[in-house]
RNA sequence: GCGCCCGUAGCUCAGCUGGAUAGAGCAUCCGCCUUCUAAGCGGAUGGUCGCAGGUUCGAGUCCUGCCGGGCGUGCCA
């Protein structure tokens, strides 16, 4: 259920009845303060000015052509050509009830489903995850989830660098460790793997002849070289699941479709792109010249797509990437959770498969940019010593410290229950303070602020999820016995009931959008509107009536429900108690 | 040089297709626990929305120019 998208429709139709051009939106939003309804349609003076009439009169056009039907209680013209929407109160309540029936809350699926491929996280196999690989995968999966709970067809693409010339140098050093351990143990500590092979590839005589010897044999498909490889893969991807596992995110093994998956459709579609007169050979590399690209002089936007020597770029594997996704996958919408300093690259793959028509016009490519992490100094953000921050070494101490928050707010847990707390609240913190922030900005990574507890962050959240719990406990009620109507009696339940029959309206917007914050800013405005509610309307205290109590009980469970369901498109997880 | 992004309260951030008196949280100050978890609630203080023009009934939002910061920019990803 959409309320603004109703209401567009309503004030839309009454547009046109009233003979204004179809193009002048109605321009429904929330109402922007109290006092101005619930909602604000604001049309009627951009479709005045466009007219030359007086807004006002035309307002009241626009009024008396409206169908109010059972959702609008009345509409009230204010100021120049305001119109101020007062929702019923009995349609409201009737929302509430379908959504209290509903294990969707009343949220219908996707009128039409589309098949949505993200690709997002990309760990390089060769390191260990660390924050870089951080915004990428809580985004995307966050998106993905959503998308997934719209009723879309997602296909997740951990498009992992699991080739490229660094792969010589570590199957080199593979290959001599193994003479003495299994590639278990010699992989246990993949960073420090990989500054040993960089250091003997620097120092060590012979090593980078060598290591280029098995860039050359692991291309040509050597069968040995190639078991090498496979068991650095496998091993690297256990490390990444490790970290999957612990942040909550959804990433499967078989998501994996990593860069080598192209490596034989390469030669192919540089092959294709020269043939068809649409990359050309300049300066001894085969390149693209992107004329749609092109800068004020009229210089076209090159694109490298084979080197000088004959090798391959990144570039080369998003094109043919684009091809698989759009054609074999059968995309409707490809979205890439990538780093906002890749935005050319990307913006010139995406100009470059369009100009070889590698998929569909109809099929969206979106480059869902984050900005970098920083440090509390307003740099990016490193260990002390200026070292990457490995993600396992992070997210053991956002738990950790949950975990002394939690005993020191709630000191009579046992250890096991505080174990699994400290575990949900200190991700989810570390998960909600990433999502929370418009993603497309750069954002300062600060324990501090995430772990406060207090304002926007996913422990508030949490907090006013176990207290609406603490009330059915205490009550002795199950959520499926309560019965009765929901009134809506005071201002703060009418607050209430309203946030919460605009949950559907978010998610279609983040849907759209791919701005999770959005779905952050409506939940923590739920839990203050549930907070508020707490504080003004007793449910189990003395002097509130049966009716009243069932009632309060429906709202209280709703707003469990939703915040339960919105954490969970999140990526966060809720507990009974804190 | 060119391109993209950013500049809103002391700090961290919202502000949706241009709309009514620019909003939160933190910090500071003042209140609220014998009753549903005070990880909470209510209130106060705090802003020439980087600067200057322009577009119009109306600009934080759109346009132009400047200032300041970040990032990217032909053979890494």
């Amino acid at each position: 259920m959409n309320i603004r998208q109703l209401l567009s429709d309503k004030f839309q139709a009454a547009m046109i009845s009233a003979g204004i051009p179809e193009d002048c939106g109605p321009v429904v939003a929330p109402a922007k303060k109290a006092g101005f309804g619930d909602y604000q349609a604001n049309g009627a003076m951009a479709a005045a000015k466009r007219m030359g009439t007086n807004p006002r009169e035309l307002a009241g056009k626009i009024l008396e052509h409206l169908d109010k039907g059972e959702m609008i209680e009345k509409v009230e013209i204010a100021g120049p050509g305001f119109l101020n929407i007062h929702l019923s109160q009995a349609w409201l309540a009737e929302q509430l009830a379908a959504a209290e029936k509903d294990p969707r809350l009343n949220i219908a699926p996707a009128a039409e489903p589309q098949t949505v491929v993200i690709d997002y996280s990309h760990p390089n196999l060769a390191k260990e995850m660390h924050v870089g690989h951080l915004r990428s995968t809580i985004i995307g999966d966050a998106l993905a989830r959503l998308l997934e709970f719209q009723g879309h067809k997602v296909i997740r693409q951990n498009h992992m660098g699991d080739w490229g010339t660094q792969f010589g140098m570590l199957l080199a050093h593979l290959s001599d460790k193994l003479e003495n351990s299994d590639a278990e143990v010699a992989l246990a500590d993949l960073e420090a793997f990989y500054r040993e092979a960089k250091v003997r590839f620097d120092d060590e005589e012979g090593f980078a002849d060598r290591a280029r010897e098995y860039v050359v044999k692991l291309q040509g498909g050597d069968p040995e070289c190639l078991k090498l490889w496979q068991q650095f893969i496998d091993i690297s991807i256990s490390h990444s699941e490790e970290i999957y596992e612990k942040l909550n995110v959804t990433l499967k093994r078989s998501d994996v479709y990593g860069e080598s998956q192209y490596n034989d459709d390469l030669p192919v579609l540089v092959k294709e792109l020269l043939d068809r007169g649409i990359a050309v050979e300049d300066q001894g590399a085969i390149v693209v010249f992107l004329e749609e690209m092109a800068d004020k002089e009229g210089n076209p936007s090159p694109m490298i797509i084979q080197k000088k020597g004959g090798g391959y770029l990144y570039a080369t594997t998003d094109l043919a990437a684009i091809r698989y996704r759009a054609n074999k996958l059968q995309a409707d919408r490809i979205l890439y959770v990538v780093d906002a300093r890749q935005s050319l690259h990307l913006q010139q793959a995406f100009t470059a498969s369009r100009k070889a028509a590698f998929l569909p016009e109809n099929v969206t490519l979106e480059h869902c940019a984050f900005g970098t992490m920083m440090g509390d100094d307003g740099k990016p953000f490193k260990t002390r010593t200026g070292g990457t921050v490995k993600l396992a070494a992070l997210l053991d101490e956002a738990v950790e410290r949950a975990s002394n928050l939690v005993a020191e707010k709630n000191p009579d847990l046992d250890p096991a229950t505080r174990a699994e707390i400290a575990r949900k609240v200190g991700i989810g913190a570390v998960k909600y303070a990433d999502l929370s922030k418009t993603r497309t900005n750069d954002y300062v990574f600060s324990w501090e602020a995430m772990l406060s507890f207090e304002g926007n962050t996913a422990p508030y959240l949490q907090y006013a999820y176990t207290r609406v719990r603490s009330i059915f406990r205490r009550a002795g009620v199950e959520p499926s016995e309560l019965k009765g109507e929901i009134h809506l009696e005071t201002a703060e339940e009418r607050t209430l009931a309203i946030k919460l029959c605009q949950f559907g309206e978010v998610l279609d917007q983040v849907a759209k959008d791919t701005f999770p914050h959005v779905l952050c800013t409506y939940l923590y405005d739920l839990a203050s509107a549930y907070m508020a509610f707490y504080e003004a309307c007793p449910v189990l205290k003395e002097g509130v009536s049966e009716a009243q109590k069932q009632s309060r009980l429906q709202l209280c469970n709703l707003v469990a429900r939703t915040i339960a369901t919105g954490l969970d498109l999140l990526g966060i997880e809720v507990m009974e108690q804190m």
